[in-house]
DNA sequence: TCACATTTAATTGTTCGCAATTGAATGTCG
DNA sequence: CGACATTCAATTGCGAACAATTAAATGTGA
């Protein structure tokens, strides 16, 4: 019969580790929108700019780090590719010199209507329905956020 | 009365990304693992490679690409790094001269005692039980598995 | 008003992650 | 055996991600 794997060795298994399942996850997701944003010439954490203000532009730096958890390290850079890219524009708030308000251009909005056909992209590729989906990203998020209650305390 | 968001903008709404959610939830996990790898040495890929091969180490490169889903790219300067802190050989295979070997030093095994804290503290953190969190890490190990079947077809 | 703390982006340096390429070793087929 | 393809690791270049620091603008309290 087949020898039992250790059992105080199991909490160290790679195969245990939610965080694994969570991080491989997300490179998978990567790789499939990969193709998909390579024809609106965007990386996925652009994507993800994109998403945010196409609800709502105009916004500082900030309110965008605390939409997407990212700080200025990495969104600066980024904001000046898209900035690059004629998706957005950087202006310093008149109000508060120290914001940068970042807006859409023209082509940043008119890019949303080339972005719809990517949810279904992906929708298809889950090979799952969409109910089951949102179980699944409403039980991933409480998890996100019970782990971030617990950072910096 | 408010105004119900236009239904035609749902699939692009942020909150409604299961990527998102998988993708912030990764971040979350890396921020609640740094401070419990910074005393073992090891950033969290790095935390990934060793689990690996404290399950079955003296293997390939290759193989721990295709465990973690990783490529030479991401593998080679993470495992001098590694190779730099004494805790892994990398030998060329007598056999077959283009394999790596990756081994555990001394030290490096040796770590693997100082890890078996780690997993309990992001249980704590998880706040959520075994039960729950195995079924989540099933379902979200399912869903990457349905992702990477769909790439490169 | 003036010293001081806080807020906001930007910057620097290190580490991933991946595409694309290279070069050496090995396999395969005529 | 010998041309050719394949495999494997390393390399290069670019774009995140984050810690730590900086600098400027703003807020606060004596």
């Amino acid at each position: 019969m087949p020898r039992k794997p250790s059992a105080v060795d199991a909490p160290l298994r790679l195969d245990n580790q939610i965080c694994f399942a969570v991080y491989s996850a997300a490179h998978a997701f990567n790789r499939v929108y990969k193709p998909l944003l390579d024809r609106l010439g965007l990386t996925y954490p652009q994507y993800l700019v994109m998403l945010v203000l196409w609800e709502r532009d105009d916004v500082p730096v900030k309110d965008i780090g605390e939409r997407l958890f990212l700080d200025s390290g990495t969104l600066t850079p980024l904001l000046k590719r898209l900035e690059a890219a004629h998706l957005v524009r950087r202006t310093r708030s008149s109000e508060d010199e120290r914001q940068v308000l970042i807006a859409l251009t023209a082509q940043g909005h008119a890019l949303k209507e080339k972005a719809r056909a990517v949810p279904q992209s992906i929708l298809a590729a889950s090979d799952c329905s969409v109910s089951e989906l949102v179980a699944m990203k409403d039980e991933i998020v409480a998890l996100r956020d019970r782990l971030n209650a617990v950072i910096g305390e």
